[in-house]
DNA sequence: TTTGTAAATGCAACCGAGTTGCATTAGAAT
DNA sequence: ATTCTAATGCAACTCGGTTGCATTTACAAA
């Protein structure tokens, strides 16, 4: 069992509030952004050692968009995201299908266990669709 | 109109062959050994410029893992992988869910174009779950 | 077959995400 | 206040991937 041990230090405090209040999962480099705006620095190293804690604890997930960038989001209600390949803007999606159960059948037909899965979706938003086409359309 | 123009080179020749003969998505280092082993050398920059002309071409498709690693093979029936967090032993998978289908629906309810999407599975093998009980079970 | 040219390659240097080891700082328990 | 240890900063490193440029080579036209 572990015994949470950690303490509340102002990096930590001010970057779970950060976590809380964003919208998308978050890499590393915008989270330090972030603790600068609000007026604290903190190292890249500090802040992957509380990322990796928090995840330890599950306080946080990860992902990755296909670049070979991590980030991180509350763990909240599993859930997926669509990624514009033009302007990386992100939403989250609902999925109508089971993935727990597709889990489930995969992990008995290849008897793994622990099964997880990623499901991210990519393509083009419709601002980024308007200028291309204004681009390819004209003479 | 996009023009098919490229010369068969050697290095070209045997990498699609490589990748023809894949069971798994390859990473650039994978790739490289196999070349050296058939006797090939290249420098990985012309290994990561013929694998971006192969995807420009849709001939291949690329994924990752998660860690930040770009794994390449032949696009065929869109399929998903199992991958081992521990050995990270990779396996395909059947997905039952209709994923077309999702994508069509996301890409009507955020107004995206040309959605697409990656899928991937984690968990622990059937030996590495052997292997770690055996460990734990040690009085 | 020879030759001109663009494509392909190699190389060196670089970039940026993430990691490691170690010295220093600072919370909290006493 | 003292002490113990977690947390932090820092510098240096790893490694996947990229870029600019000089050189080589496939291949088609002559």
């Amino acid at each position: 069992m572990d015994i949470e041990k950690h303490r509340n230090t102002p990096i930590r405090k001010v970057l779970l509030e950060i976590l809380t209040r964003a919208t998308k999962p978050s890499a590393q480099v915008e989270l330090h952004a972030l603790l600068v705006q609000r007026g604290l620095s903190a190292h890249k190293t500090t802040l992957y050692r509380i990322l990796d804690d928090l995840l330890q604890h599950r306080i946080i997930s990860q992902t990755t968009f296909g670049d070979g960038v991590l980030r991180f989001e509350l763990t909240r209600a599993h859930h997926h995201h669509v990624v514009c390949e033009s302007c990386h803007r992100v939403e989250d999606v609902q999925v109508a299908g089971d993935l727990a159960r597709e889990e489930q059948i995969i992990a008995r037909k290849v008897k793994f266990r622990n099964v997880t899965h990623t499901l991210e979706f990519f393509g083009t938003c419709e601002q980024c669709v308007r200028k291309s086409t204004k681009i390819r359309s004209a003479p």
